[in-house]
DNA sequence: AGGTTAGCGCGATGGCGTTT
DNA sequence: AAACGCCATCGCGCTAACCT
């Protein structure tokens, strides 16, 4: 696959996948064909390319079946997932006139065009705004290769760009790296001033006039002592820089690392400075540090040069906050709080109509927030949380970055379509209820028939279906970190009540479940919800770091296949075989039923160990036992599903040729 | 009763050596 | 150089024992 395709991720939907796919097998086929006919082939070949396009192919194509309707290929079977028809593959080899994989050094590049957005996450919103380069001296922009520092710098007011390398001419190939280095700056700073279309000629590099480093490690040091001092005048010697001697760099090099290690943010510091015995640990300190450090950051790498002189007061506690109180409430008890990342439902793949659960959550009126996906803000998702108060009659009051937020239940409703009318259910039986709910049958209702309902119900005892929505509920409705393959008397309530169509008031449930994240040490559910709420009242984002929805969030397939299941053909989810139990087995006749969904998986085995007295004679021995018994197994199984596809044909003709009543 | 945690299994992923 | 196969590693989900 030629990478060139990949440089834009967005459009690999659009792709013309099908004609790749057969361009590429057809290919290969030609390789081996030329191979065969010219006699190059030995004894085996190999092709490369999608073998399941070629046997469905060949399957129908060759008249490896007789009739439409009778699919029992066995190899085939096991792609079950695949949807085929005679006509569909006919159809993709058809249309597959023209190649996109021919020449890919022909076509042109797609590649991402960066907005100003893009460069955000780069940018420390507590160190340093994107805006505020605008009012800079200098911009300096350090940069590693094959191990040797340099950097450029940028002068704001005259727009000069210079390269300062202690290695006059630097590493090779670094004429093609300013240049890309230029390019980026100008289109940035275009961006940045709002006059992209100004900034097309091309940015200048002028070499700093500096001397070559007197060794060769000192590189990094001297750019960090241009960082500091460098301003493009030439008033030592003729030169911009001083010419340092060994001695000299080894003090500065001793004085980067005190700064560094010094440095109030260095969240190591106190363990540093312990180590070497520097360092009488006292609460106050403890304390004092700690606050210092909630008004900075969250952690990551920092990527400003050293401060000397003292640093500046920290931006964010007047950004963020309108008092004292709640800032220290925030460093005290919100600050590195973890947030609880919701997953999201793949509507695409569970709306097909073949899904109970799915039905149950549409009757609900919760469809469209189980399948809500949205970025958040994490510091002020924390700030939210940390100003939050929920009052008795639900109406959510907090305040973000100075902005008031009152979210009463009707705008809640508004803003989240979440049903909230119904029973204000909050962990235990409503009144409404009480007469109705019994938590024996709710949990005959959860589970599968004979399966043990009493203490704790696991995640593998519940019907398929139930075991989905039971997913769903622990991580998008009422969200957990932890347990969340037991179902909890609160969970057995709330499948219950879906189940049964009882209305609940699941905005109440929510704020509820809210209102109990702000104890201590809590994680803290529902972010992009948050995201929302700010966007209605018009926090100001634009500056501020956030995350993006990942694919691991989805629930979709890989859910339902880390349950134990998988489609037949037919289109009906079963547990799937453990061939591993196989072995267990052996001497005893146990049917296997494919398509049962109580059928439940045995123990896990315990593979036979050869001992060392064992001579190599009963190992193959054993191992062509083995061999023979997986044979004969594999054999019965295909009986077995043979035996029963004859009958699931006869019941359905059966009820064909009865009148419907 | 419910939260936490260790251990296990499974599937996805990527590195690396071999073959073509 | 591309393709392939093997294998270590990692993340996630499930279960059961332990803890509060």
């Amino acid at each position: 696959m030629p990478c060139l395709v990949l440089d834009d991720l967005d459009s690999l939907s659009t792709y013309d996948w099908s004609s790749a796919v057969h361009k590429y097998l057809v290919d290969s086929l030609n390789r081996c064909n030329k191979k065969l006919l010219f006699g190059w082939i030995a004894d085996s070949l190999s092709i490369s390319g999608n073998a399941v396009v070629l046997q469905l192919w060949a399957y129908e194509r060759l008249g490896l079946h007789d009739d439409c309707s009778a699919k029992e290929f066995s190899r085939v079977r096991r792609f079950s997932s695949l949807n085929y028809t005679t006509k569909k593959i006919d159809v993709m080899f058809r249309i597959a006139k023209t190649h996109v994989l021919h020449d890919y050094r022909k076509r042109p590049v797609i590649q991402h065009v960066w907005q100003l957005l893009d460069y955000q996450p780069y940018f420390r919103y507590d160190l340093v705004r994107l805006q505020a380069l605008l009012f800079a001296d200098w911009v300096f922009i350090p940069i590693v290769s094959d191990g040797h520092w340099w950097c450029y710098a940028l002068k704001v007011c005259t727009f000069q760009f210079y390269v300062i390398d202690s290695l006059a001419n630097g590493i090779k190939g670094r004429c093609r790296i300013d240049r890309s280095i230029a390019q980026n700056i100008q289109r940035f700073w275009g961006l940045l001033t709002d006059k992209l279309e100004e900034s097309k000629c091309p940015l200048l590099v002028q070499k700093a006039n500096i001397s070559v480093q007197p060794n060769t490690y000192g590189c990094g040091v001297i750019m960090m002592k241009a960082i500091e001092i460098w301003d493009g005048e030439e008033k030592y010697d003729g030169k911009s820089m001083p010419d340092y001697t060994n001695e000299e760099l080894a003090v500065f090099r001793k004085k980067f690392v005190c700064d560094w290690i010094l440095d109030e943010d260095n969240v190591r510091r106190s363990e540093t400075l312990q180590h070497f015995g520097l360092l009488v640990v006292t609460e106050m300190v403890d304390r004092a540090h700690k606050k210092i450090r909630a008004s900075s950051s969250t952690g990551g790498p920092r990527n400003r040069p050293p401060p000397s002189p003292p640093v500046s007061p920290p931006l964010t506690s007047n950004e963020l906050f309108s008092n004292d109180e709640q800032y220290e409430r925030f460093s005290t008890h919100f600050f590195e709080r973890p947030i609880l990342q919701g997953k999201y439902l793949d509507v695409e793949f569970f709306g097909d109509g073949t899904f109970e659960f799915f039905d149950i959550l549409t009757k609900a009126g919760l469809n469209d927030f189980v399948a809500c996906r949205r970025h958040y803000y994490p510091e002020l998702v924390r700030v939210f949380y940390s100003n939050m108060r929920v009052s008795d009659s639900g109406v959510i009051r907090t305040e973000v970055k100075k902005v008031k937020i009152t979210i009463k239940p009707s705008l809640f409703h508004k803003l989240t379509s979440i049903p909230s009318v119904g029973a204000p259910f909050e962990g235990n039986v409503v009144d409404d209820w009480k007469d109705q709910y019994n938590s024996v049958s709710a949990r005959q209702l959860i589970c599968k028939p004979g399966s043990n309902i009493q203490g704790r119900i696991l995640a593998g005892t519940m019907k398929f279906q139930t075991r989905i929505l039971h997913y769903v509920l622990c991580r998008i409705l009422v969200p957990r970190s932890t347990n969340v393959a037991q179902a909890t008397e609160e969970d057995i309530m709330l499948l219950w009540a879906l189940m049964n169509s009882v209305q609940i008031n699941w905005g109440h449930v929510i704020r509820n479940r809210m209102k109990r994240a702000t104890k201590d040490n809590a994680q803290l559910p529902y972010p992009h919800l948050i995201t929302t709420f700010m966007e209605h009242f018009g926090v100001p984002t634009e500056t501020d770091p956030f995350t993006q929805v990942k694919n691991k969030q989805r629930i979709g397939l890989e859910v339902l296949s880390s349950f134990g299941y998988h489609k037949t053909h037919e289109g009906i989810w079963v547990p799937k075989v453990n061939v591993g139990n196989i072995q267990e087995q052996v001497g005893i006749e146990q049917d296997v039923e494919v398509g049962n969904e109580e059928h439940e998986v045995g123990e896990p085995s315990h593979n036979p160990q050869p001992t060392s007295s064992q001579t190599l004679t009963e190992v193959i021995n054993q191992i062509q036992q083995l061999r023979t018994f997986v044979e004969h197994r594999f054999d019965t199984i295909e009986n077995r599903v043979g035996v029963l596809h004859e009958e699931v044909i006869q019941f359905r003709n059966q009820l064909e040729r009865q009148p419907p009543a």
